[in-house]
DNA sequence: GTTATTAATTGACATGTGTCAACCTTTTGC
DNA sequence: GCAAAAGGTTGACACATGTCAATTAATAAC
């Protein structure tokens, strides 16, 4: 039997530009119905239940998506520059948001109009079809998270997302980790005092170092074994 | 903070014929390019990591979608009559099928070629957003699921399961458990043991009765508070 | 119908993680 | 610069679940 690997990394990997596939008449159209709004470190982007009349493009910043009942809290997702949020709204069945969106880092978001967004999807079936691969790898992302999250140890998981930050997100094994270890909690499914514990323990290890904010992977092989058997 | 309930419940919920926004020359196109293939009770209708070179739609049966590593499975979803699987191909990155498929039941599964699927997507833009839907749909449940399963406890998911089964395939309070421990236990992300304990104990508490095959939920209410506190 | 497999059940046990509480440290607000 | 708030660390403890092994029941194979 073959082998796959997941992993509870989150960062929504799609790299291009999700508009090329348009014309440019159209991408003046969608300018035009559409506005620019900044949104500081840790403000709401939008909220799961509230009325969603348009879809989310992050221009700029880093933004976590996650869902919650109010007791605690899911990250589906966590979506660098240049990615589409809130898609579930071209759907005419969502009125409303099917999650809550936060900004992990200052971000610029644009507000399209879903109105026009729709109209472009019917006009221009490129467009559509990017979509379409938009939203199937998304779902493949979500599917990997789902597996570890509910299959792995939280030490691989702890694994998973510092590897991901180091690999995604800052491209060094050395970076500032300017998430709170309540929010490192929240992106692996642990508890913020185990994830204490755990970096204790990986730090002891020699596997990670941290110096005040600073984070460095020493063993790299060593933390990529314990992502996958963990 | 208004609350929003998540079930693991996995019935893929799409009720629609999905080919309605075709015209009866496109369908005709679909059947032409298309094969029927039965499959039985626990053969294997796709494999994750097998070439997909179709798009699979369900006429009949149920089919259980899932994901593994070759150590332990997680199951997506289940799928009842009338769903499209394997729509991951669409997508040009995509060669391989992400998940594996089997049939819970005997169903009839039809196999359409994805060039074909493609074309059709790319000339009728009514169909394209009709897919575009079930991919937003289809994420909405993984997503209630995900959170289910890593954020309530198993009593509420085992209950989950039992109203699923309840209220969405035999649509009565009384049906007869076709499935084993084992597949309980995938479906609700517990080992096969503690499902057994965990329905001794439902049992014994006179919220559900098993004669043999047969299961009932007598008090329907209660099962309801653990699947949503649980 | 008898045997061989497979599924279900049960008990004993280990352990990974969450929870709670206390305390320390850093950041924020004024 | 000080107070207040937020974040980080640690220990003690409980307990929900998984794992392993053994036994019984049900099903399939011949």
């Amino acid at each position: 039997m073959q082998k796959q690997k997941f992993t509870s990394c989150t960062i929504g990997s799609y790299e291009k530009k999700c508009f090329s596939s348009l014309t440019e008449t159209e991408v003046d159209l969608l300018y035009k119905n559409s506005v620019k709004i900044s949104f500081a470190k840790g403000e709401v982007i939008c909220k799961q239940g509230g009325l969603a009349s348009h879809v989310l493009y992050i221009e700029s910043g880093l933004v976590k998506v996650f869902i919650d009942d109010g007791v605690s809290t899911l990250v589906l997702k966590i979506l660098p520059s240049c990615n589409l949020l809130g898609l579930a709204s071209v759907s005419d069945k969502n009125k409303t948001f099917q999650h809550s969106a936060m900004a992990y880092l200052d971000s610029e978001i644009r507000q399209i109009d879903i109105t026009v967004f729709k109209q472009l999807l019917f006009q221009n079936h490129l467009f559509a079809k990017e979509i379409i691969d938009i939203l199937i790898e998304n779902s493949a992302q979500i599917n990997g998270r789902f597996f570890s999250l509910t299959h792995k140890q939280s030490y691989g998981r702890l694994a998973d997302i510092l590897l991901c930050l180091a690999e995604k997100i800052f491209k060094t094994n050395e970076f500032d980790l300017n998430l709170t270890r309540k929010e490192i909690a929240e992106l692996t499914g642990i508890s913020a005092e185990t994830v204490v514990r755990m970096l204790k323990k990986f730090k002891s290890e020699n596997i990670i170092q941290i110096t005040g904010k600073s984070l460095k992977i020493i063993d790299y092989t060593r933390l990529k074994r314990i992502s996958e058997t963990g």
